[in-house]
DNA sequence: TTGTATGCGTTATCAG
DNA sequence: CTGATAACGCATACAA
């Protein structure tokens, strides 16, 4: 049985920085009890200087705070995390920052943690399953506190791993009316049903899609669907000629359109998954001498910042990336604080109806 | 004089989770004793077989890992952090995610330190240099292993606080020659005077431009410089009419041409700032029924994805973002690894000559 | 109001 | 190759 505890050498590790330190080393970071020591206090009077200063006489405090400024000390968040068992750390799962969409939710998400003292830490994951599983995980065992993920379309065990730790978390960019997360964002579904509506109301029926890939991508899969369903209710279908599916990027809603234009008969308007697609597919038809929206109407989705300054500008959906972070954030924020907040209200997207959609020229 | 150390009932906190625990409270994350304990082995074991795996008989290291696995155990950060004295955790410092130019630095960035295990810390300063002071103070305290700066026009001591803790850093998206700090970026100066006698060459002798706002950001300062060296080399200025600072929006582009345009005699050629700059200019100007750039001469920077889809397309400068995300975490990786680059070679932006710029029309 | 002592979860050292 | 144990830096219950 272990029977003494002398104050005797025991087999411990190097000196400390407080202890004779020759002259070999960079210097390391003070500690509170260096703090303490200097300000001839406790180290738990420092740290009740930094965690509840009421309870800390003035002269005191004063003391304590001047001497940690002047030594360049703030409380280490790993010890302080570990005591405390809080990280103040919360995550942010997303497909890429190259898309504002995903970097302004992030931005908004930022600044609404900054205020209340945590950190967000971030994650790309390329539109990679694996990668987001893997991402997850790492910070899980970063000891994030919360979690927001951008889409649904997930591995199982990721969403598994998040709520056997039973860490709040919400999903973004989606709200299927039966969706088994906490979601903030809207029905993609229905935005794109609203659009599809909008173009047969003014008379078009042979319409095309130019959208991103669809595999692993829930949201855009729901956008397909959506316009699916609303051709349907009018007996009509996209035809597989009318219909590319790849990378959003200006340069594929161009060749996108081209293809389809050299098709018979042609579509008369083209509904495009977002604006860089539109962009591209408005571009192409006018270089090939068509005048939009008289030859082709055209719709995009996210309403950029350049899509009102084209020429002719674009009629899009608009959505409030800003707001989606935002109200993330408050999600997250609530359930950290303990409630449990309700309801989350779809946001709706508005069809902004401007210059590139018109009747068909039949 | 602390005499026994017996195992009596110290007064310590509440049970634990591996303790009778009567039905109450949230099940507890897994530590790694609960994982030695259902393995039959020590806690140093478990640790051995994620730190050095080669350290331990494979039979027993797969019944760890497995173990582990079913348990959904891996080790956390905190207390790692604390036993290790490394966090693994990197800052990244940015003005704002809202721009595609530091969003892709951040993206790389992140990509560059996933690989090596490396968690990447954002934070955005939104232009506010006691914003990002405090941003830094902060990740210091979390404990960043490395950070990476944008920009050098900030407050000394938030540099100071920096190297007071002899953490490696980088400013990005600057290069002066003769900056005090390891920088990766591109001569800001050197790159708008290539722009200026771009133009200059051209026959151009009335110059407008519309810029960023300047103060507190060195980077607009040196594009102003450069454009103003350049045209000083041929006895020439910039009116103060022509020259319009503001935020950075395809709306301020707008106004100012507008507002140039209106003076006597006009600009024959606009340098902006950037390309939402350039295309708000472009837009006005064609707007107004002027021909670009038979009437008028416009060139932007960045290169951002639609430049080059503009009619006319953008003469611009291309600058490699991404590159400069990662060669910022290329370079802080060296650091860390205990060696010290020495050289930071800066990028070169290079000039894209397309449609917006010609001889002026006199 | 202040100080003492203990635990947070992991790693690293050293003895076996 | 494995186990016991002392840090790591801080926060807090409890005693003074």
């Amino acid at each position: 049985m272990p029977a003494m505890s002398e104050r005797d050498p025991k087999p411990g590790p190097a000196p400390r920085a407080s202890d004779a330190r020759p002259v070999s080393g960079k210097p390391r970071a003070p500690r509170a009890v260096d703090v303490a020591a200097a300000a001839e206090v406790s180290i738990a009077t420092v740290s009740r200087v930094f965690n509840n200063p009421e309870k800390v006489a003035p002269a005191i405090r004063e003391r304590v705070l001047a001497t940690a400024k002047a030594m360049g000390w703030m409380p280490h968040a790993a010890g302080s995390a570990l005591a405390r068992r809080r990280t103040s750390i919360v995550g942010a799962v997303i497909p890429t920052l190259d898309n504002e969409v995903f970097a302004a939710q992030v931005g908004a998400m930022q600044a609404a943690f900054a205020d209340r003292g945590i950190t967000l830490l971030l994650s790309c994951f390329n539109y990679d399953q694996d990668q987001a599983a893997h991402d997850v995980q790492a910070m899980l065992a970063r000891g994030v506190e919360a979690l927001a993920i951008v889409g649904e379309a997930h591995r199982p065990d990721l969403f598994a791993s998040i709520q056997a730790r039973h860490i709040p978390y919400v999903v973004t960019y989606s709200h299927r009316p039966d969706s088994p997360h906490p979601c903030i964002g809207f029905d993609n579904r229905q935005a794109f049903h609203t659009i599809a509506r909008h173009l047969l109301d003014l008379g078009h029926e042979t319409i095309g899609v130019i959208i991103q890939p669809t595999a692993g991508n829930d949201r855009v899969s729901a956008r397909l669907d959506g316009v699916r369903a609303a051709l349907a209710e009018r007996g009509l279908g996209i035809r597989p000629q009318h219909l590319c599916e790849g990378e959003w990027s200006i340069d594929f809603g161009r060749q996108s359109v081209r293809a389809m234009l050299a098709t018979d008969p042609p579509p008369t308007a083209v509904i495009c998954g977002n604006d860089y697609l539109a962009l591209g597919a408005l571009l192409e038809a006018r270089a090939m001498g068509l005048s939009v929206p008289h030859d082709l109407s055209i719709t995009g989705f996210d309403d950029i910042a350049i899509s009102r300054q084209l020429d002719p500008p674009l009629t899009t959906m608009h959505v409030d990336n800003h707001e989606i972070g935002r109200r993330a954030a408050a999600y997250l924020l609530a359930c950290l604080e303990g409630s449990r907040p309700a309801k989350l209200p779809p946001l709706v997207p508005t069809l902004i109806r401007r210059g590139t959609t018109a009747v068909p020229h039949t």
